[in-house]
DNA sequence: ATTCTATTTAGATAATAATCTAAATAGAAT
DNA sequence: ATTCTATTTAGATTATTATCTAAATAGAAT
């Protein structure tokens, strides 16, 4: 799991809204598309930058691609982050 | 807040090693600099962006400016990134 | 008031990212 | 085996970001 990517792949809005709603349960490519407004190639550059940051996996489904979330490396990086970002008063080591 | 401008923001190395560091303490912006081997206009920009992002503020020292961590912006982004990325077992409300 | 120190702003260039249309691939259905 | 549907890859364009050097600002010290 490489932050940086995590985080570049999180910068987006249309690629947060992914995230989303997979978090809710798997969608196609094609329906997670018909949800934004822009062409279906620029989703599929949205969902290989979630690809390659780990944080989407995918399954053919006969000519349907299913794509699903990978809430392992989604905790990992949000782990990581609450590192950075939290005051984790806990006991307040520090 | 704008959850898009802190995703950004934290989505740089240096910037990310800047906050780590205000947690700790606050610097002066030649301090911080020091840790880094880019120049000190490039520093420049990258306190720039963190601080339109709210999540360090200036404070003018003499003729230094002294950076401190804005902690409540900090965790207030946490929280959001949290809702994103947690897979928030707390009963599984879902 | 000139000079020194710390920092930022301006302007330029280079690298990266987002987007589009057109073409390619993979499998399903005829 | 041709055609249809879903999706990705390629190539081009535009927008954004990171970086540099040089110049400007703000205050401190002489």
């Amino acid at each position: 799991m490489k932050l940086n990517v995590v985080i570049n792949a999180i910068g987006h809005p249309i690629r947060r809204d992914i995230i989303n709603r997979l978090r809710k349960r798997s969608y196609a490519a094609g329906e997670l598309a018909a949800f934004h407004d822009v062409s279906k190639p620029t989703m599929s550059v949205h969902f290989k930058t979630l690809k390659d940051a780990g944080l989407i996996y995918a399954e053919r489904d006969g000519n349907h691609i299913i794509y699903h979330l990978n809430t392992t490396v989604a905790e990992e990086a949000l782990v990581l982050i609450a590192g950075l970002l939290g005051t984790h008063r806990k006991g307040d080591e520090g």
